[in-house]
DNA sequence: CTGAAAGCGCTTACAG
DNA sequence: CTGAAAGCGCTTACAG
């Protein structure tokens, strides 16, 4: 590989010039440049942007933690950040804590040693302060995304509060009264938030909560599937909401086992949805999360923290869509139990 | 930051002597080597991955050039070079081309000045030479991953030819004699192969080409849903075959607006498919590529490529795996011509 | 068992 | 308009 010093040699000029020339940091005579960029062309000289980013202690790259880059709504926030990312002219590397808080704090701490200029984390559910404090101590800019929950952080995620909110309004205007939320791993703030705007309207509209079914469940010890056939089986709720895709996916199953249609006999929304929600039969009604628009969002926030240090942390909502669809249509499933 | 020359006035040693203490590099007194880590401890140092790359001008890093992150088959190849490349100790430098063929030449150049020890990378339709001719001048190791092609350098993939084959010959044992194959860009060697396959089995079972429909056409320009209504309006195929998640999801269209049931009226047989196939009425005959596996491979293949330079080129193929399910169920759709 | 010093390939004051 | 030289933070022959 040709350096700097052979591209010199071969312009007759000082490596100082060639790297001016490079970067256009200061003037050079027009026959000068020439001779330089003749050089380049000739030897096949390329940057070596691991020297440059030493000297210079800035990388232009940025480190990406994600929790589960198989998940759908993940993969998105991944593409993104990778996008928003290189229209900034910033690499991405790339790790996976596959759920893991002990890979989440290697992966943290791989990253920190590459020397990336800041980094978005996607926490995993039992995420360790030392995590936090490490990247704080570090002082590489960072932001959280999806899975916030600290305020002295820049973060972002999608809406779920108001969006669960919207749905479970729309639920209730329908007349519904009972219903089934799959909540999943509340130890994970997205799910947590779901869930507490659910709770939030079954109170302000003035529902029995004793009515209503909340199926939780850590990930991993997977009670899920038989806490929805059980609440399936009992007094039987007129709606249920899934969280997640996974979790719709797991209802959806439950529902055929039981042989309980939608949306005659109970409605269905679930979050994130699935990737061609109207080859479904009944198209789902779906709460979409802006995931890409989320990815898109923490590399902005994460390249105005880099730009100044002290700004106030910022909290970003991106708003969710309520893709109203055949499978909460109102049906009979509402009278069953007028 | 601390640097090593903290650590070792902190330690009283010199950088030589920590440098050894923290690589394992040679025997240090365990007296010396206690006090060493006790100062890296305490000044909270943080090896600097740059300057060791520079120093040992090795990076171990590895850069993936994917032409759709997006998609749900790419999506999973990420994931599996991003596992396996954990698993080795590397990390990994994420770049989309986003199927723009300039794009990803400006995403391999970034890759390279970045100085990655190799390369796995899935071209976009029409990927220029350069991309290629580059790669080899730089001396960089690459792997050539899904969309194969060249027969001089490291690739792998799925055995498209080897599963359509497999899904033709079941489709005509149970009597199908004139089918559709929706195959899209077959620019894509993938979408090729599948095609070819498709051909070759049509051929072997003595089957009449002309009583065969081919849907091709490249993305972007996209002909294929109006081709697909077309040919299900004309003399009816007795099955369908879609060869990728697109594909699939435009087809299941065409048939849901035409009124054509699967699989009383036809067959259906789906490449890649949908997250959860046994959501779908009916439940959908997939061929799964083993995208996960191919991500994997293609870091297998780069570290044996990396550790000898000079052995021959590999052609990987993996697997698919057909899943039998109720969409190509055998119904009145073949009686229909019989 | 340990250290002084060269060098990886750049950028950037400093000087002219 | 241009160049000599220091230095980014490491690794690794070389020497003792």
């Amino acid at each position: 590989m040709a350096r700097m010093s052979d591209v010199a040699r071969l312009a007759g000029v000082s490596v100082t010039t060639v790297s001016h020339v490079l970067n256009g940091t200061r003037r050079v005579e027009q026959e000068t440049k020439d001779r330089v960029l003749r050089a380049v062309e000739e030897s096949g000289y390329r940057q070596d942007a691991l020297a440059r980013a030493l000297r210079r202690s800035r990388t232009d790259s940025i480190g990406l933690v994600v929790s589960d880059a198989g998940e759908p709504a993940f993969a998105e926030m991944v593409h993104g950040v990778q996008e928003a990312a290189a229209a900034e002219g910033l690499t991405l590397l790339l790790a996976n804590s596959d759920e893991s808080p002990e890979r989440e704090e290697n992966a943290v701490r791989a990253l920190l040693e590459r020397r990336v200029d800041g980094m978005v984390l996607a926490r995993v559910a039992g995420s360790r302060d030392e995590v936090l404090a490490e990247l704080r101590g570090s002082d590489v800019p960072f932001v959280l995304m999806d899975r916030l929950g600290v305020d002295d952080a820049d973060q972002v995620g999608a809406d779920n509060d108001a969006a669960m909110r919207g749905l479970v309004r729309g639920l209730v205007g329908q007349g519904h009264r009972r219903m089934l939320l799959v909540a999943g791993d509340t130890r994970v703030p997205t799910l947590r938030e779901r869930r507490d705007g659910f709770l939030a309207v079954v109170d302000e509209a003035g529902l029995d909560r004793a009515d209503q079914f909340v199926v939780e469940g850590e990930r991993g010890a997977d009670t899920v599937p038989a806490d929805i056939a059980a609440a399936l089986a009992t007094s039987l709720p007129t709606a249920v909401i899934a969280c997640s895709t996974v979790l719709a996916a797991q209802t959806l199953e439950a529902l055929q086992d039981a042989r309980i249609a939608v949306p005659d006999d109970i409605a269905l929304a679930v979050f994130d949805g699935f990737a061609y929600p109207d080859l479904f039969q009944p198209r789902l009604t779906t709460v979409r999360q802006p995931a890409f628009e989320v990815g898109a969002a923490a590399v902005r926030l994460l390249r105005e923290r880099i730009a100044d240090k002290d700004r106030e942390p910022q909290t970003v909502r991106i708003p969710s869509v309520v893709q109203q669809r055949d499978s909460t249509a109102v049906g009979p499933a509402l009278g069953r139990h007028a």
